[in-house]
RNA sequence: GCGCCCUUAGCUCAGUUGGAUAGAGCGUUGGAUUCCGAUUCCAAAGGUCAGAGGUUCGAAUCCUCUAGGGCGCACCA
């Protein structure tokens, strides 16, 4: 409707232009949605914009302009309002033809056409050392969201998930296992400080126990050595060492049994949520199969890597970073971020348009180091957009709840996902602007009840369906909806709907567009809020036979949009609550 | 110290990318249901958009400064 509507104004322009009235470079021609109902249906500020160039007051451009719109069926009338404001009111007609669409349309209408440009999303990415907790929670919420949200906008989306199976955090999780397993065979252990003492490493110990039985059974004496004059970080490098040089081949084992059951845990408790992935990417395959040392070359080639202090560095600082980036230690190693490039070089042969990672809001400073290394590597940076996800910040009633991965003190995404639910979590989640830090109430999440807003728009689903069962139990023949009389549909609350429906295929772009799902879920509520006073002001199923073949028409109509909605946001469309 | 982000009603937050009288939920106060589900609806009160300048027809939105808050500044991941 939006683009119908924009083209015939552009036609005015255009004439305008063709007489010489207006330069041929003249500003873009936008639509709004006023946001009061006496302002129209649609709205353009073009004759504000244009009124300079035209050498003329902006009013009088709007009154030239209005003269050349063509007369269409779809436009009841064209106002010039406020300093040059030229407003559009639909025909009735235009917006009760939607709803044969609609109605035929279902699960489809909203979408729209496909895209040329392939997607890639990459989400949560957690290190696999320990159970999901609620930041990630936000992560898998807000990027399953967008996901859903741009098929839905056409494009051609891929899911993936960075597994971090290579760094010292994999080695401490392996001598935290292991230091657990010697506990379970009666050895007695002191549990460092810097090990992880979540109870899930003790779950997974037992499983190596039934696995490898004593094999791996060593002094820990000779593993855990004091030295006072070490750190507690560098102190726990010397006995990953001792540990690895003490178990041999068998580490193997170790680290990948460990690495196997989070993998399994992480991947389940997300399965569980409703989240699902194409491709989950090693990072320790990029290691394995040369690509590191492929992007390391390339960037040594382009005169962009030195040597110094017995490192690699990457001259980053050349590329908009504040300062240059080791690649690989001094002991032969590389870091995080070379894998990264060579990640992200990787992404950009897959052939993606657009490279969308998900990130908690700590690693900003992380950006600018990316983008360099694919401005260096030849990539374009800009098909790069991270987006931030600030942390939620948990709290059970006035108590702050803590969150830590290594003290084991957390609130994982499960036990959120188990105290209220699948739904609410993430409709709660997906309800603030990611960039936005958020409040996450765990008692008001919890809280069954109107202060929820997931309810409050599930229900407008359920209620609609629930005036279907009664059409049935009451006997009554389910009409033809498509062919009710539309024009019955007179009054504002259902004028009021009409509008919203209508929208929602522009909520779809604009939100996909800005990369924001909650567009959605506030699109919902305003919709369910229009439903529930609609339902409240005019009976349906004791109004005469055809008004209450047209009002059925619109709340099947209606529940298509509330159910295309929920199921972007991965929240169930109940039939009954 | 440097950099990025944030500051809108009592609380939690939107604000269609510079538009018209700044909105919603919760909370507060007052009302509505012989009828399809009261997990609902209607109404009222509540604002110096952190503060000060600037840009222009027009600013919550863009620029500068100030105050307050968060995060980051590793040969960790």
């Amino acid at each position: 409707m939006k683009s119908r509507i924009a083209a015939l104004l552009k036609e005015a322009v255009d004439a305008l232009v063709a007489s010489g009235r207006l330069p041929v470079d003249v500003p873009a021609l936008t639509l709004s949605r006023p946001r009061e109902e006496r302002y129209g249906d649609f709205a353009t500020n073009f004759p504000l914009l244009a009124a300079k160039a035209a050498g003329t007051n902006p009013r009088a451009l709007a009154l030239e302009m209005k003269a050349r719109v063509p007369s269409s069926p779809l436009i009841a009338r064209l106002e010039v309002a406020g300093p040059g404001f030229l407003n559009v009111f639909l025909a009735p007609e235009a917006t009760y033809a939607l709803l044969p669409e609609i109605l035929a349309a279902g699960e489809a209408y909203g979408r729209l056409p496909a895209r040329a440009q392939r997607v890639l999303v990459e989400f949560v990415s957690a290190n696999p050392n320990g159970p999901l907790h609620v930041g990630h929670g936000r992560g898998a919420a807000y990027g399953d969201s967008l996901a859903r949200l741009l098929e839905y906008a056409g494009y051609a989306v891929q899911r993936e998930y960075y597994v971090n199976d290579a760094g010292r955090q994999m080695d401490i999780l392996a001598l935290s296992v292991w230091l657990r397993y010697l506990e379970i065979a009666g050895v007695p252990v002191a549990f460092p400080e810097t090990g992880y003492r979540g109870d899930y490493v003790r779950d997974i110990a037992r499983g190596l126990r039934d696995e490898a039985g004593a094999s791996l059974e060593r002094a820990p004496d000779e593993i855990l050595i004091e030295d006072p004059s070490l750190t507690p970080d560098a102190l726990m490098d010397v006995w990953i060492a001792h540990l690895k040089t003490a178990l041999g081949r068998h580490y193997e084992t170790l680290h990948g049994f460990g690495l196997r059951a989070m993998r399994a845990d992480i991947d389940a408790d997300l399965a569980a949520f409703g989240v699902h992935y194409d491709r989950w990417y090693s990072e320790r395959s990029l290691m394995d199969n040369g690509a590191i040392e492929r992007a390391l070359t390339r960037l040594r080639e382009h005169g962009d890597l030195y040597e110094q202090d017995g490192a690699q560095w990457f001259r980053a600082s050349r590329y908009g970073d504040e300062k240059d980036r080791v690649v690989v230690r001094e002991n032969g190693a590389p870091t995080y971020f070379a894998s990264d490039i060579a990640y992200h070089l990787e992404k950009t042969e897959r052939g993606f348009d657009v490279l969308i990672d998900i990130w908690g809001a700590d690693h900003h400073g992380y950006v600018p180091r990316v983008r360099g290394a694919l401005s260096a590597l030849g990539c374009d940076p800009e098909r790069l957009e991270v987006l931030l996800v600030q942390f939620a910040i948990l709290y059970r009633g006035q108590e702050r709840a803590q969150m830590s991965t290594r003290s084991g003190d957390f609130v994982t995404l499960r036990a959120l996902r188990e105290e209220v639910g699948n739904d609410a979590a993430r409709f709660f989640y997906v309800l603030r602007k990611s960039d936005q830090h958020m409040d996450f109430d765990l008692d008001l999440a919890k809280s069954q009840s109107n202060d929820n807003p997931v309810y409050y728009v599930q229900y407008a689903h359920a209620r609609i369906m629930s005036v279907f069962r009664q059409l049935a139990e009451r006997g009554m023949v389910m009409p033809e909806l498509a062919c009710a009389d539309f024009r019955l549909l007179e009054a504002p609350e259902e004028h009021a709907l009409l509008r919203l429906i209508a929208r929602f295929p522009e909520v779809i772009e604009t939100a996909a567009d800005a990369r924001e799902p909650h567009q959605i879920a506030y699109f919902l509520r305003e919709l369910a809020g229009a439903l529930h006073a609609a339902y409240n002001a005019h009976p349906i199923l004791t109004a005469q036979d055809a008004l209450r073949q047209a009002r059925l028409a619109l709340i099947m109509a209606v529940r298509h949009v509330l159910a295309n909605g929920l199921r972007i946001l991965g929240v169930r469309a109940p039939e009954a609550m």
